[in-house]
DNA sequence: TATGTTATTGCAAAAAGTTGCAATAAGGAA
DNA sequence: TTCCTTATTGCAACTTTTTGCAATAACATA
């Protein structure tokens, strides 16, 4: 239960407050490192605080993605997915094997300027997910 | 139930059938012409075809989408929306009075090209939803 | 126009996600 | 350390979305 990072002081900073629950949770999502349903993370936060609750999970995989201690991303099937925040990025994913890759928030750096003063809008965040045909899959079919 | 459009050619072509629920929802997605979640298409089909279940709405905004008739966007909340497919374009919300703007698909041309290039995958399309602050939010705030 | 094949639907049950509210516990103040 | 405020949780009920399967109805063919 003790990560190298220590979340506590960016809650209290904001009035929020560290519990196990969340303890346990954003444990799960910094060892995992990839994307999880809101299921596994309850699946494997239960192992380590029996008491959770479903209810709660769905909660606090919110309260951490509005805080930004967790990111949400959408994966195709309408589902979000979660993952502990670490640099800013987008997903690619294949169409046809489902593998799936990074894509470095820099790259949209220009996009997002011309995007801003075209629309006028100040922007803030966004949910991006690409889809395609990997390498591989562009060969085989 | 008689849009000016006439789907059912597209469907036979690739092998489905027009059906009448398939027609009262997209007649109601072509009407509309904005989001609608899929309890806002059932409530407005199953007026005009009663026996309509929605199981079938789900059912049939998936089908829809994955043959290019309608087009699904994530809104933030985790949900899905969906609307008739016109030209091809992206969503730009408001985070504090919730409104929204169309992003033309030209905007990102650039971008696509760029990802393709770096990534070796063949883009095929996307869910791209941004959020920020519309120009007048910018001032009260 | 009648017939056969099979894509599509409705039903019922299950799974996933949400909400209101009373009980609990984090953590600042005494 | 104890007390107090209130953010947070768990529970139970509810809504939304998904799934399997038998019955139905499109529509190509004769």
């Amino acid at each position: 239960m003790s990560c190298s990072e220590d979340y506590a002081p960016q809650l209290r900073a904001r009035g929020y407050r560290m519990t196990l629950q969340r303890m346990a949770i954003l444990h799960v999502l910094h060892h995992s490192g990839k994307h999880l349903s809101p299921a596994d993370v309850y699946e494997k936060a239960h192992k380590e605080l029996p008491g959770l609750t479903e209810t709660t999970v769905y909660r606090t995989l919110e309260f951490l993605a509005e805080n930004g201690l967790a990111r949400p991303a959408h994966m195709g099937n309408g589902h979000l997915v979660y993952e502990i925040a670490r640099h800013e990025h987008h997903h690619l994913k294949c169409r046809n094997c489902g593998d799936e890759m990074e894509v470095e928030h820099a790259l949209l750096k220009s996009m997002y300027r011309k995007l801003e003063s075209e629309s006028g809008y100040q922007l803030t965040d966004s949910h991006l997910t690409f889809f395609g045909l990997c390498p591989g899959c562009q060969k085989g079919d």
